[in-house]
DNA sequence: GCCCAGGAGTGTG
DNA sequence: CACACTCATGGG
């Protein structure tokens, strides 16, 4: 092929979506804004990249994809039901309060296994470091997809990688967590794993070497779909204690949330989890306490 | 230079 | 059960 190709174009409706608050929250790391507003990233083998207009979500990709709708439609969790989200979590008075100003954001549904890799590597690490990691891993041993641009690697091209070729970008002591997994989980086992039910998967996570509650809780949520799922890291241990006065194991803080949240409990952590690192970073909290907006800063 | 980061593993009281 | 310590390294 010679000349450039305009790429396919799709148009979807996917209500109330905002793709600066669902895709630069921190879910995900590989997507970048550009000065337009618009978000460009790959899904699968597929560089991608979307805009919004009015109520419309427009979506360019490979023209040789016929199913980008579908691929975007999924990756966004288009079928879900905002408006039933967060009427149940209004329920809490606190979510009552601040869930609105979130409305726009949207769990993500990444490829299980990017995600299982992707959240291996983010412990101890700020979200750009993290990025920094899975674009060093992607350039090295993912298939090229666009200039520039490589998917996300196949457990078994990762599998034949070193411990020491792997920390070369940059993992340090998570390279042989990486390793680690690469050797105890493939295709199959992941297929198997999407058939448990809750709990059996947050289990068979917590099996793997270098996940702990909260990297299995991340997987289910963001790689697997489950929305019950509570990931706490630092920002919400603040974000609990600040808005609910509660703090204390993380078997506690999960119990509090089970109770508080319900089977929605993955969007109010996402909810509180934007809310805590963004807005509150430029004084603009949605959430508080008590009160209207007293405590907001003037 | 300093402190922090979407923690987990291991050992100890 | 709760802590304390270590792990390796780039960002802000």
């Amino acid at each position: 092929m010679t000349g450039k190709q305009l790429g396919m174009s799709a148009r979807l409706k996917i209500s109330r979506i905002d793709l600066d608050q669902t895709l630069g929250c921190g879910q995900t790391f590989r997507w970048r804004r550009g000065a337009d507003a618009t978000w460009r990233g790959p899904i699968g083998d597929c560089l991608v990249t979307l805009r919004t207009s009015g109520q419309w979500l427009y979506a360019d990709g490979d023209p040789k994809r016929k199913d980008l709708r579908a691929r975007v439609s999924t990756y966004l969790r288009g079928a879900d039901d905002i408006a039933e989200v967060q009427s149940e979590l209004s329920r809490d008075p606190v979510m009552a309060r601040g869930a609105g100003a979130v409305a726009g954001l949207r769990i993500v549904k990444m490829d299980e296994w990017e995600c299982l890799a992707s959240y291996a590597l983010a412990t101890y690490a700020n979200v750009p470091r993290i990025s920094l990691m899975i674009e060093n891993l992607a350039s090295k041993y993912g298939d090229p997809i666009a200039k520039g641009v490589h998917a996300f690697p196949s457990i078994g091209r990762m599998r034949e990688a070193s411990v020491a070729e792997l920390r070369r970008c940059g993992l340090g002591y998570r390279a042989e967590y990486l390793a680690g997994i690469c050797q105890a989980v493939d295709e199959g086992r992941l297929a198997d794993m999407r058939e448990m039910p809750d709990e059996e998967l947050r289990d068979a996570l917590l099996e793997l070497p270098g996940v702990g509650e909260k990297v299995a809780d991340c997987v289910s949520l963001f790689g697997f779909g489950r929305l019950g799922a509570f990931p706490i890291d630092v920002w919400m241990q603040r974000a609990l204690l600040r808005l609910y006065g509660v703090k204390g194991s993380y078997s506690r803080l999960r119990e509090f949330a089970a109770g508080r949240f319900g089977g929605y409990a993955g969007y109010a952590q996402e909810y509180l989890y934007y809310n805590e690192r963004t807005l509150s970073r430029s004084g603009g909290c949605a959430f508080t306490r008590r009160g209207a907006s007293s405590d907001r800063t003037p």
